[in-house]
DNA sequence: CTCGATCCCTGGACGC
DNA sequence: TGCGTCCAGGGATCGA
């Protein structure tokens, strides 16, 4: 599931592979997940890709054209989001065709890039220069360049679960379930704490938790689990440092409790109840609380 | 503002 | 071996 580290992979050996290149023709299969299919096929071929980089979970493919003016203020992009199973990586001529390949972009090295995505729940728009400024501004800050005061000032405002918070592209770009998890059991945070109520120290740990993760996760090419594969054909190799995620059951590495399982945010929520403490009190029904209100209430 | 529910979609795991 | 059923999950959307 390609989160923030898994698409910076991809990104980056995309920029490797096809930075430079020129699309000479397009075919389309499914085109359910794309915005305006019309247009890619239309619009990309004669266009050159001139750099491929990350924007939160989106992969950014800056095309020009020689008409184009020189600044890329003008350039359009293809932006293309993998969702759960989209996989995106050129291809040898020739090479045979797997199953839910929907986009083939014919390069002028020869190869295709081929989005292959059995899922669909990968979205890809050819967006102009200014529909893409339009739609990068509906995301909050990259968990990576964003400086702790920033950080602090988005979490500690909110009263959403932290889980949630964290899951919540607006609020920061590219973090998804498997890292949100990692980062929680790293700083000791339960994920049904609310943002306004961690302590300073908690939301510094989580800060610090969060960008050591992302950034070792990164260097080793992400996780991988249902078949990802960056650009190049490789897997990544995080999933095998998972602490938490997908560990219902086995004991926490840190203190041998067993790792239990929450809904939290619509999502699997995996924590350590003992190093993760749950928020005392809350609003999930039946409080400690509410019961120390009535029994005052009899009393009186 | 924040929540949960629902939908999208297919492959893989599991039970019989 | 072959069914049927359930589940995974990012994001959009809707009603509470």
């Amino acid at each position: 599931m390609p989160e923030l580290p898994e698409v910076e992979t991809v990104a980056r050996g995309l920029q490797r592979q096809i930075a430079g290149r020129r699309i000479l023709s397009i075919t389309l299969g499914k085109t359910d997940f794309i915005n305006n299919p019309e247009e890619i096929e239309t619009e990309l071929p004669g266009r050159a890709i001139r750099g491929v980089v990350r924007y939160g979970k989106f992969l950014l493919l800056r095309l020009t054209r020689k008409e184009d003016a020189e600044e890329i203020e003008c350039e359009p992009a293809l932006l293309v989001h993998l969702g759960m199973t989209g996989m995106l990586r050129p291809h040898a001529p020739g090479e045979p065709q797997a199953k839910h390949t929907h986009v083939v972009a014919l390069l002028d090295d020869g190869r295709e890039l081929r989005y292959i995505d059995p899922r669909r729940f990968g979205r890809m728009a050819y967006l102009s220069a200014e529909s893409l400024r339009e739609e990068l501004r509906r995301f909050g800050a990259d968990p990576l360049e964003a400086g702790l005061e920033e950080f602090t000032a988005k979490i500690s405002q909110k009263r959403a679960r932290i889980k949630a918070l964290l899951l919540d592209q607006r609020v920061l770009r590219g973090v998804g379930n498997i890292y949100a998890d990692e980062s929680l059991w790293k700083a000791r945070i339960h994920p049904k704490r609310l943002g306004a109520r961690l302590r300073k120290e908690q939301v510094v740990e989580l800060y610090r938790a969060l960008q050591g993760i992302l950034e070792r996760a990164i260097v080793i090419r992400g996780s991988s689990i249902s078949d990802f594969l960056d650009a190049e054909g490789q897997p990544g190799e995080y999933q095998r440092r998972h602490r938490v995620y997908g560990r219902e059951g086995k004991p926490c590495v840190r203190c041998k409790t067993r790792i239990r399982r929450v809904i939290v945010a619509g999502r699997s929520s995996y924590f350590c109840p003992r190093c993760q403490q749950a928020p005392r009190g809350g609003r999930t029904h039946g409080s400690e609380a509410r019961k120390h209100g009535e029994e005052r209430l009899k009393k009186k």
